[in-house]
DNA sequence: ATCATTATTTTGATTAATCAAAATAATGAT
DNA sequence: ATCATTATTTTGATTAATCAAAATAATGAT
């Protein structure tokens, strides 16, 4: 068994080594878990001792195979009760992950398998992201960038490539929500913003920024 | 903020002095959280000096009206999270204390009450234990063993005094459940135990122990 | 190659939670 | 009232998790 402590550091190993190619520095594993170097250091080395991590001095930190797996049952954990609370219990998909960082620490695979069929095996949660299933394995999808959609191309949006409450609710506020039609009608070349158009003959205006971190599926 | 190891003490103490009206001892306990003495003789003094206790060094320890208020709203949680498990993910009565106990240290008042709109704002558990509502009143009702019950008395089971699971196992396995109709046809003055009538003419005879832990309400 | 900067680790300490063993207080029997 | 038993507390220690400050290693610029 981990305590919450050990699981949340194989999160942020998983998150780092999923973004770069180098094993993960003591300073960013830090600055992800929101703690100080020294007790990263001293953490890596527990983990190490587990066998959870590949740590050498100096070098970084990369998930060893029981740690890879061990941060996918994380990840599906939390990823399927954000789909409940977001599904069965009405919260909106700004105030699932806080929720769920709590949940996901229960310990029970009996639990979280029951749960995964209550929500209907689900493959993807309330953000878009895909779940894991009970051997770890995620499902795929080509999407891209609602930045990067061509004109006149119908897409559907898909997921978020930004996880922040304020960029959610200005989502859910611009009625871009997931399964969501929508098509580029025009990008305008001083900052390249979008002019959008919605199902109903509704149309909306995002910036760049916000074209970047809505990725749609053609 | 409250600690799982916190609130689990504080259940402690709500679950002896329910029992008793003496303040609870410190080998009582221990016994109950199955620890050390002198583990919480330690554990006493911070929850004293946190309010949530009353405690006198070999006095024993009650809980103090915030401590009783953390209490019945961690019964409440338990209680809730019980009735999901049995009632949305079909575990049985007899599993689904062990997960309640880890669900129940889940932070958040939203949460809660989220989830006892989704059950329907249940009364009762799947043992028959009243759920105190948000503000930690307990609906009450008139039951009594079914080893009090009169003879030829048409009766329901509405709870357990007893929440070991091969008690529970057994009742499942005689169809003895909550709801079901019950009636004593006869008692053998032997050993007491009662032969019953069940709805669709089933006839069961059970021990003076089981009827002594089988609550049934007219 | 040297030096300043930056990243990391070590050292020494703290808090929560725990326990075994020793010390102390309360209780009950005579 | 005294003594043995029982309940409780104290003492001294441990482990997990954490941090500030000091020490050390690596890096990059000149």
């Amino acid at each position: 068994m981990h305590s919450p402590a050990e699981e949340n550091y194989i999160k942020a190993v998983y998150k780092i080594t999923a973004q770069q190619a180098e094993p993960a520095g003591t300073n960013a594993l830090a600055e992800v878990l929101q703690t100080t170097a020294a007790s990263v250091t001293d953490m890596l080395k527990r983990l190490s001792a587990k066998g959870l991590v590949v740590y050498t001095a100096r070098q970084g930190c990369t998930l060893s195979e029981t740690g890879r797996r061990l941060a996918l049952q994380l990840l599906r954990k939390h990823r399927l009760w954000e789909t409940f609370l977001f599904e069965k219990l009405d919260f909106s998909w700004d105030e699932v992950h806080e929720l769920a960082e709590q949940l996901e620490h229960i310990q029970s695979d009996e639990l979280i398998n029951r749960l995964d069929a209550f929500l209907g095996c689900p493959q993807f949660d309330p953000h878009g992201d895909p779940i894991p299933d009970a051997d770890g394995r995620l499902a795929s999808r080509h999407q891209l960038p609602l930045a990067s959609l061509p004109l006149c191309e119908p897409a559907v949006i898909v997921g978020v490539g930004m996880h922040d409450p304020a960029f959610l609710q200005y989502l859910d506020y611009m009625g871009l929500r997931l399964g969501t039609r929508v098509e580029v009608l025009e990008c305008f070349s001083y900052d390249l913003s979008l002019r959008l158009a919605l199902p109903q003959g509704e149309e909306r205006v995002v910036s760049h920024k916000v074209a970047q971190h809505l990725l749609v599926s053609g």
